[in-house]
DNA sequence: CTGACTTTGACTTTCTCTGACTTTAGGGCT
DNA sequence: AGCCCTAAAGTCAGAGAAAGTCAAAGTCAG
């Protein structure tokens, strides 16, 4: 495996741990036995705007490297949709809010598809019709916020 | 028996095994005892688009070439699925078999991880432990079904 | 013999990795 | 404050590793 490709993995896995990784230049390129440029390669190969992410630094003694991952509105529109619902969810306002991700760009409409498929009184049908709206909405719940990089 | 002929039956032989083939154009070539180029002949002329393949490649150090077979069959293999589904579905089995889906190139990984999520022993928490896996087996069937186009 | 398909090889482009050199920040010392 | 020293990080060009392109030469069925 390419170098390259381990330590974006390495920073990745920080990044999936706390949404920021900061790391220091010299320390990192020990730790995996290259030289101190190979995490500016890295950085601005695989960690740049367009890839949704903002790298800040500084130099000279106590420098380090930030790298944050830009939060698109992607993940709070979901995560606002999340909140907005209860522990209860029918099946109309399941439908309208994922038109409306849909209409938003927030969601592709294979994912549209699949959610709403899977919050139809028909796949939830073995549930005693009192207990549904429940169901549903921790169905939908799960489904989205794992839509919103968990 | 022509090379590109030969080349295709051991490409071919990489994708009925797994989906999708990554190789190394060097040293595929030199395997065959040819000049690498005839590696891009091979692909550009059996493994299209039109005939149903997608090709991927990235250069330099450490470069690759992935060949992924795009199903074509997709509804009947879902529908397979669907049929060997009983009643109740247990969640590491519905773990199995879309993995095995997302091998086969039959669902994309996006849509992967929303069953996985709806079908989580999380996401049904509000649901009877008892009557769990028949839940999870009418929503797995209703998503599927979904998938397969109707 | 002709035209379509194959094979080859010289040359190009892209990606990765390294090392020498530059710039910046902070901390002591006058 | 102003000046050095040291500890970072940044830049850039060059070498090397693959893969891509294309045209010329070869093969073979009709």
């Amino acid at each position: 495996m390419r170098l390259s490709d381990m330590l974006t993995e390495y920073i990745m896995e920080m990044l999936s741990e706390s949404g920021d990784a900061e790391i220091k230049r010299n320390e990192l390129a020990n730790h995996f036995g290259c030289v101190p440029s190979q995490i500016n390669y890295v950085l601005t190969s695989r960690f740049t705007p367009e890839q949704g992410y903002i790298v800040e630094s500084r130099r000279g003694g106590g420098g380090y490297i930030r790298i944050t991952r830009i939060n698109t509105d992607k993940s709070a529109t979901l995560m606002h949709i999340v909140n907005s619902v209860g522990n209860s969810l029918d099946r109309m306002t399941a439908e309208v809010m994922i038109n409306n991700l849909l209409s938003v760009n927030v969601i592709t409409e294979e994912a549209a598809r699949i959610l709403a498929s899977a919050l139809s009184d028909r796949a939830l049908a073995p549930v005693d019709p009192r207990g549904r709206d429940i169901v549903r909405a921790s169905i939908f719940k799960n489904m989205i916020l794992n839509l919103s990089g968990r």
